[in-house]
DNA sequence: ATGAACCTTCCAGTGCACGGGAAGGTCAAG
DNA sequence: CTTGACCTTCCCGTGCACTGGAAGGTTCAT
């Protein structure tokens, strides 16, 4: 497939694709005889996986660390599991502080929720945050 | 309390404080008659706040809409209850998000720790991604 | 054979959240 | 009264993840 279907199937762009091939997250795909990028379908698999771990808040660097370790192979297995679990450590940090954020910004919402609307007069300071 | 003080109250750089209050975070200080900032102490709870909302993925701009609606007062309740439950929707999404990247991270770790070690010989490609 | 819709490379710019460093003013200690 | 640590503004640089646009080649339908 070309450049263009990839990225429609994908919900990118022709520029993100290039961009993420000379970054190294995308193997370099075969050329037509023209020169026109020629993925395999596995293109679209790989850019799900870098779909979700960009959505999670992965950097490019990091999801590129996982699919070269993936690709190469060569690492050895303690190299792949200590960096697995390294991207563990990270995601449940960044999932503390997540549910931290959620309960407070949950908390202003219940009390703007359950004042009166008398309360909240014109002209007089809101002091739900 | 200076802009030093204050930054290392809170941890954050001279820098930064400029910045923000550059960028409509942080409200404009009182100056010493020599032109220094002269910070007053609720600064250091409004810092802490941007701070959690940082450390959680919010952006200024989004710390600087809450910030701003608890500092002018005047917009609709309606619409703080609004910004409050969009923040909060957002953080669901990242939080459902990240729950799905964890579990299959956490489910390449642990293929990764259970695997034999004799069945990653060297020269063969590690499956554990 | 011509026009639209693709594709190529390359270079430059954007938005975010700062950081570096210059050039100069201020303040307390010695 | 000088030294050093602070402060001021101003402007440029950085890293990340793209995005825009120029200049040109390819493919395909009409």
């Amino acid at each position: 497939m070309r450049i263009g279907e990839l990225a429609e199937a994908t919900g990118t762009t022709t520029k993100t694709l290039r961009f993420y091939e000379a970054s190294g997250l995308l193997p370099p795909p075969t050329r037509t005889p023209a020169g026109y990028r020629d993925y395999s379908d596995d293109a679209t698999a790989r850019l799900d996986f870098i779909r979700r771990g960009r959505a999670a808040g992965l950097t490019l660097a990091q999801i590129r660390d996982i699919l070269t370790v993936r690709d190469t192979g060569r690492a050895p297995c303690g190299h792949v599991r200590q960096l697995l679990a390294e991207q563990l450590d990270a995601i449940d940090a960044q999932l503390a502080e997540l549910h931290a954020l959620r309960a407070t910004v949950a908390q202003l919402h219940d009390s703007a929720a359950n004042a009166e609307p008398d309360t909240c007069p014109p002209a007089q300071v809101c002091r739900y945050l």
